[in-house]
RNA sequence: GGCCCGUUCGUCUAUCGGCUAGGACGCCAGGUUUUCAUCCUGGUAAGAGGGGUUCGAUUCCCCUACGGGCUACCA
């Protein structure tokens, strides 16, 4: 059997980090199985369909790499893509579903709903309508023919509701879920969920099934919140006569700490990104936050699945060689900050340096500094290995920019004494004297001075830190020296000395 | 409330009846780097509780507790 499985997600707002997982588990199973992977809009939901949604949710999907292979803006032959495009297919269908018995037309309003729920609420109940009382309520059930049509003539609004137990039924129905194994569940606890809304568009249930039935989809993979419609699902399967695909039910991602799943405003709580990418002004995505898709594809993989092996580090390719069901977990998992943020520095520090020079480019470009003769690869070369957020590069490098303005306090009240400008200018001519600007060439003069002088190196190495960037951190300071040029090099400790 | 799913270090996880319970993140300590970071070495810390089944249970079964999801003319 050929493997066909799809992404659903309901274009009502940016994508957060759980349907990304979600779309992600899907990719990898049918790269692995090298079977098709399908985007599929759900936006039967007229009133919470956000236009920009859909293509946030493509941006999405391109930017991690995970690129599917039907969508809407890629049609196969299984098209439409979007489900508010499929309208007649629904309708067609569920003609079926009234025809053979299976779903009823139900006339009450919403709000004769919402009294019922009331009246079962005072008696500390739930109404649910089902086959105890659908025969009470206004439906082609309980009304005659005549009246039913009758109803429909004077353009009475009404939704379609599935039949989904039947008094004497067997009400047993065994699931196979193939992350949770066998769930059996009484269908006489089910509800006649509507199939169809009084605006025409079908439910998610019976557009879900109707179309992963006829594009051929071959294993759901989805979010657990989907567990408890399984049935209902099984049972529109075998209501249509068709064979149902298999189910595979992730666990959800949850807050890192407390109570629930992630959720929107847990970024701003937490100081993490939820989103992918960047939604609106206030709410940023990971791509934006620094992050390499990399690894979140690495990080999320992971959150709830593993191969078994003592390796972390994947590419996707790695994952979708090694994908499997079988290594789902069951219980949910809390999503983790501060490991997200370790694989992107994993990623970070392999990653090609091609790619972090451009991004300095931009930012060098963003910043406005005028070319300053340092060489951006060399800087790079420095400074890659302490990145671990993309948005580091500037904290790590802007002194190979621009010249220290001020001096970090600290530093220079512990290191900064009062024989350092003598030294200093000395060193300044050590440096004018040195052959040539090499790292190593500096290194051994100035060791070489050191020595002669009787002048510990710490007294020299620090100082001379402080004049170059400012502070007390940063990469080797002959390489420093190096990267910036001798002149360079040589006015920045010149001007140190004259300020401080 | 009802229904369903789950439960191994703080977190992500390995273990598919034999365990001195392994790895990773984090944290702590040491080393390298005359800085900081990287890197290396070590340390810290766990099978919810109670019953069974078994020669033996983290692993299988039941109960309890706790956590999660669903319970819309939303997906």
């Amino acid at each position: 059997m050929s493997v066909r499985v799809r992404f659903a997600p309901s274009p009502t707002g940016p994508l957060h980090i759980g349907g990304v997982r979600t779309a992600l588990y899907n990719y990898l199973f049918a790269k692995k199985y090298r079977g098709v992977f399908v985007l599929r809009v759900e936006d039967t939901d007229q009133s919470r369909s956000v236009n920009r949604a859909e293509d946030y949710i493509s941006e999405t999907l391109n930017w991690l790499g995970i690129t599917p292979d039907e969508s809407p803006s890629n049609p196969g032959a299984a098209g439409p893509y979007r489900q508010s495009q499929r309208k007649k297919i629904y309708q067609k269908h569920v003609q079926l579903l009234v025809g053979s018995g299976n779903a009823y037309l139900a006339f009450d309003t919403p709000a004769d709903l919402q009294n019922l729920r009331e009246v079962a609420a005072q008696k500390g109940k739930r109404f649910i309508y089902n086959w105890e009382n659908r025969k009470e309520h206004k439906n082609s059930l309980s009304l005659s023919v005549e009246e039913v049509n009758a109803l429909i003539e004077n353009n009475t609004p009404y939704v379609v509701r599935f039949k989904s137990y039947s008094k004497g039924a067997s009400g047993s129905l065994s699931l196979v879920d193939k992350i949770r194994g066998d769930v059996v569940v009484d269908t006489s606890l089910l509800d006649d969920k509507i199939l169809v809304k009084q605006d025409g568009m079908p439910t998610y249930h019976l557009a879900n099934v109707v179309d992963d039935h006829l594009m051929g989809i071959s294993h759901v993979i989805r979010g657990e919140e989907w567990l408890p419609s399984m049935a209902l699902h099984v049972l529109l399967y075998n209501a249509f006569s068709w064979k149902a695909p298999v189910f595979a039910h992730v666990p959800l991602i949850l807050k890192p700490t407390g109570k629930g799943k992630l959720s929107k405003r847990d970024g701003d709580k937490f100081g993490f990104p939820v989103f992918p990418l960047r939604w609106d002004k206030h709410t940023l995505g990971f791509k934006e936050a620094g992050y390499l898709p990399e690894a979140m594809v690495n990080y999320l993989a992971l959150l709830g699945w593993n191969p078994g092996g003592k390796e972390e580090l994947f590419s996707l390719k790695d994952l979708a060689g090694l994908f499997s069901l079988d290594g789902i977990t069951k219980a949910g998992g809390r999503f983790d900050p501060e490991r997200c943020k370790w694989f992107n520095q994993q990623h970070l520090h392999k990653k090609n340096s091609a790619f972090i020079e451009a991004y300095l480019d931009e930012l060098l470009q963003q910043k406005g500094v005028a070319n300053t003769g340092v060489s951006t690869a060399a800087v790079v070369g420095l400074v890659q290995k302490r990145l671990t957020l993309l948005t580091d590069l500037w904290d790590e490098s802007h002194f190979f920019y621009v010249a220290p303005v001020v001096y970090d306090e600290k530093a220079v009240r512990k290191e900064w004494k009062e024989k350092t400008p003598g030294i200093l200018s000395e060193i300044v001519k050590v440096i004018e004297r040195a052959p040539n600007e090499e790292a190593e060439t500096s290194r051994a003069a100035i060791k070489l001075w050191a020595g002669e002088n009787n002048v510990s190196l710490r007294n020299i190495m620090a100082p001379l830190r402080i004049a170059l960037v400012g502070a007390l951190n940063g990469p080797d300071v002959f390489e420093i020296c190096h990267v910036l040029g001798k002149k360079n090099s040589l006015e920045r400790i010149r001007s140190a000395i004259s300020i401080l």
